[in-house]
DNA sequence: CGCTTCATTCAGAAATTTGTGAAGTTAAGG
DNA sequence: CCTTAACTTCACAAATTTCTGAATGAAGCG
């Protein structure tokens, strides 16, 4: 058994889990450093990290720790908390709220539907390129109003599931 | 009005277009080729091109032409078709497939489970991080269900907006 | 069969991305 | 105020990715 300072925990465990989510983060589009902090950032009891410990845990610099929090923050993946009266920093991934932030790509697809609607333009709404842009752009505006009802019916199955 | 041999269109639109879906294509993950090849599928009027209308519209070598087909038609984002008795292929958004694939990252889901399950298994099942990989993975079974009811329901609202 | 036309593969050049060390900035605590 | 601890920014080196040209491989067509 490999027990470290690190409260008891399987640390090689801990870290080959959080290379591998990381690895499956990583093959869906994130960066690499992002998706390794916010793997152990996942995988650690408080849910919660401070910069050194992350810098430690993932052999990375603070300026690549600064570099991936600010990606996860931006995107709502993460928060930054800091005990009032200190300097040092916590990142915390607020149970839930990272989930529906990676759902919520509601950013995303309104610029989609942009450009889509720049194309029903551009090509003609009566031509058959136009046309299937319609479609498409369709398809988006449903998936949008879609995905919140799906993540209403989330809600209540979670707190069926598992309480609050 | 900037007519070319392409058959009438406003050639500069297009491929204004084209870059513009592809620049967004790139953003939400997508390699550049993959992104631009099929941008320019997609705002063809036969919804299909040959390996050299790709590469003079895109300005191209064909082995990028190749790379970038070979991805989309892995990822059932684009089919390979050929004429019988000609070996000069034709790549085709085959209409609503397409978009449905987009949806359907049924493996990419499938792999995040099982990479969770792990997690819950090295961080155990009840330590505050195991609880919360565990109701994580929850959360992607249920997405898991809820996309496929999804999709039948826009093939119904498809039906009923565009016919057939 | 051989010629010709496409498509693919591969090695390498070029461009881009990524992560580091070092300098810079801000704010707590004496 | 001055010191010091924490985070951030920036320039650059290294690694990776991306695209090309050239060589290779297949398949129609005469």
């Amino acid at each position: 058994m490999t027990e470290t300072a690190g409260g008891g925990r399987d640390a090689e465990a801990v870290s080959k889990f959080v290379e591998s989510f990381a690895a499956q983060l990583v093959e869906a589009g994130m960066q690499r450093m992002p998706a390794r902090i916010f793997a152990a950032l996942l995988s650690s009891d408080e849910g919660a990290m401070t910069s050194a410990e992350l810098g430690e845990q993932l052999q990375i610099s603070p300026a690549a720790v600064s570099g991936g929090v600010r990606y996860l923050a931006q995107t709502h993946m993460v928060s930054r908390e800091r005990e009032p009266g200190s300097r040092r920093e916590r990142y915390v991934v607020h149970g839930d709220q990272w989930y529906e932030a990676l759902t919520n790509r509601e950013a995303v697809l309104k610029r989609w539907e942009g450009a889509l609607r720049d194309g029903v333009t551009s090509l003609g709404e009566n031509t058959p390129a136009g046309r299937r842009m319609a479609e498409t752009l369709a398809f988006f505006e449903f998936i949008e109003g879609e995905v919140s009802a799906m993540m209403e019916r989330w809600r209540v199955h979670r707190q069926q599931v598992f309480g609050d």
